[in-house]
DNA sequence: ACCTGAACACCGTTCAAGT
DNA sequence: ACCTGAACACCGTTCAAGT
């Protein structure tokens, strides 16, 4: 029995939100879009987001986990398979949603659970990586394959590759010719502490 | 002899331009403040560029260009050690004006010199691979490496790799693992018919 | 405790008026 | 032909006033 009661909840905010930048693109989140989206005006949002910024850092914190999610989700044995279907699901999660997807790497966008989040997300991938070449080698290889499909798909989004060739080939066959040199094992030439995505 | 003489320049726009997103990032670059830094207000910018968008585009343009000549610089016979020089003088590129490196791959950055723009600053990459791994390998050889390295240095400058562990180190160990890959040979899965970055 | 309308500062863009 | 001030629409953000 609060003098008012709340009429909606971060969580909603932060789906409307999603759905807002999924759909039109980050002009289209605005406070107030965003705000009516979840049944409320637009200043009623700094109650529970400090600005614009920490809103789309929240954005960025759920697509995050959803993409460390399906990424989880992928279980065949051979970690070569594995990793296959690990790239399919993420570069299906980029064309899937470009403006989300751009977000995750944006520069100067909060990162709200920071360092332990990204931990997490990069945590199925360090699994695999250790399958395929080893405790030694496992960080700096899922380093090489996120850096690659982050790549891959971010000049896919940004139209980098309209000149021409099977683009679809092109990446099985670039994702092949790493997956090979990685499964031959080479260790790091220097010694790295840390997990890291 | 005209009724009123041009004060400033597209060229000396698009620099005015430049230099803010390199000091200040995006927010930084307003019409108006471009027009102040360029000696001229705000409204005049809309003789030479359509809107805010184009001028970005503009500055994008301008940017390749830049960075396709850096790495044209790089001329060591032996295809391996150019392209450890070029991957070196691209991270640099990035590492030095982070903002305008963003918008090369900004998604909605319009692109005025279009595909011919994008294939002449491919050129001086397909060229080494050429050397590196054949003609028919080329293509997918530079997409891939380009791919990587795009992607590790837009993972370095959204503070995707604060978790620990040398990454100069790691940088090295993952090109050498391509590299050592790519010299290998592959030849593509699919013919592919036209050039692109 | 949460929500709202009104207000403020700021920015992109247009345009009639100057030279 | 190019430049400017003034104006408009829009957006992020704040805050006093409502319930």
């Amino acid at each position: 029995m609060c003098p008012a009661p709340a009429r909606t909840s971060a969580d909603a905010i932060v789906a409307a939100a999603r759905d807002l930048l999924a759909r039109e693109g980050p002009a289209g989140v605005t406070m107030q879009s965003v705000g009516a989206a979840a049944g409320v005006r637009g200043p009623s949002l700094y109650k529970r987001f400090a600005d614009r910024a920490a809103l789309l850092g929240a954005v960025a914190s759920a697509a995050r986990a959803d993409l460390g999610a399906r990424l989880a989700r992928q279980t065949a044995d051979d970690p070569v398979q594995r990793l296959r279907g690990m790239a399919t699901v993420y570069r299906a999660f980029a064309h899937e949603a470009p403006h989300v997807y751009a977000l995750l790497f944006a520069p100067g966008v909060p990162d709200p659970a920071g360092v332990r989040e990204r931990a997490a997300a990069a945590g199925p991938v360090l699994a695999v990586t250790r399958d395929l070449c080893g405790p030694d080698a496992a960080l700096p290889a899922a380093r090489l394959l996120t850096a690659f499909v982050h790549g891959w798909v971010s000049m896919e989004l940004a139209g980098a590759f309209q000149l021409g060739g099977d683009v679809e080939a092109a990446f099985d066959f670039a994702l092949t010719t790493l997956l090979d040199a990685l499964a031959r094992g080479r260790t790091p030439p220097a010694p790295v502490t840390a997990a890291g995505g």
